[in-house]
DNA sequence: TATTATTTGGTACGTACGTACGAACTAATT
DNA sequence: AATTAGTTCGTACGTACGTACCAAATAATA
């Protein structure tokens, strides 16, 4: 959950500045010029780096596409077992609402463009595929045709998982601070153990 | 799935205009006067039906909302049965991404636009809560206290339903068009028959 | 019919946007 | 040291935005 913080050169500062930026500000309030200023370039710096707005912001979900597997996978693999991967996961997701939600929002903002932006879709596309494909490995290993798993193939079943996930953190963040509790989480978890 | 286009007056053209221009366009990409225009009417009569912009938008939800509701309360109703209601929650999923997938796109894209806009957070997020309060209603009904369901509210159970339906639609449209497969929303439908 | 009230449509303001461009400056290479 | 390549920064262009405003037209009211 920690972004890299390597000052090597303008061009990484201009990357993370723009993170931040679209992270606390939202994607559609975000501008060339909020970010130039933030990281404390020039406006040309930026389209000098990244030529457009709309490849920086591609580079913003490669970073965070490398960020969120990384970790998520270091978690899972860490965790021995069947069970305590679920429960690895579920850890992931509950600290990824309560300790950075910015960056959850960040996800689902970009899903949103996603739907309208055909680059975009294809990066938010292989981060759901390579998600699931993690879920499924780490948790589908020994599919026991006995279970309720049996006539559907690991994948989807990873992927029903991830959407379960991804649509009830989404209620989590909508619904207002006080009634905050992750009961449905904590539901899916006991479902799947 | 099928609006209301009674012309009974510009307000009503304007709005459904709004609702056409964001649901093939998407969120970030409509103005004012592309809804002018395409409605037929001038720019002032935009603001003077609506006063701003966001206040526009938030009429389009509540027309979504509207719609949303009364359709899948109508088809669930109309079903009798556990399991006929579980199956017509279903189809309603699939029928909105197959017949209709851009209406659910903006969904998706309002949903985003709830994380940084209050006045937003506030529609969708009661979208989702009288969602889950259908689903809760129509299938929890005899909540048999022998089943996985036992420690956990309905209202739980009925946002994780809602939640794994939303993220596995999503995941569905974002997939390149050639692989789509219903398989994790049958998966799930057979999970909780 | 006279008068108000409501509606229409056009225009303009102030601002902000992404991008392009080109001098100055620095670093690297020969 | 001379020349080239890479980098920084300021500025400016063209466009688009939401909003405000107001005269003209229409409808409603008396």
């Amino acid at each position: 959950m920690q972004r890299k913080t390597d000052k090597t050169g303008p061009s990484e500062k201009i990357l993370n500045t723009a993170f931040e930026c679209l992270s606390t500000r939202g994607y559609a309030a975000v501008t060339m010029r909020n970010i130039a200023d933030e990281a404390g370039v020039a406006l040309g710096q930026v389209t000098y780096y990244y030529k457009s707005k709309e490849n920086l912001f591609l580079e913003v979900i490669n970073m965070m596409i490398h960020q969120y597997l990384s970790e998520i996978e270091q978690k899972l693999e860490s965790a021995t077992g069947k069970k305590q991967k679920f429960t690895a996961l579920m850890a992931f997701f509950k600290e990824l609402l309560q300790v950075n939600p910015s960056l959850f929002r960040l996800f689902i903002d970009f899903t949103a463009q996603a739907l309208w932006i055909p680059s975009f879709r294809e990066k938010v596309n292989s981060l759901f595929e390579r998600l699931a494909e993690i879920i499924e490995k780490n948790l589908m290993l020994n599919a026991d045709k006995s279970s309720w798993k049996s006539d559907y193939s690991p994948r989807s079943v990873a992927k029903l998982i991830l959407g379960a996930l991804y649509g009830t953190s989404i209620q989590l963040m909508l619904s207002s601070d006080s009634d905050v509790s992750f009961e449905p989480l904590d539901l899916a978890e006991s479902l799947l153990e």
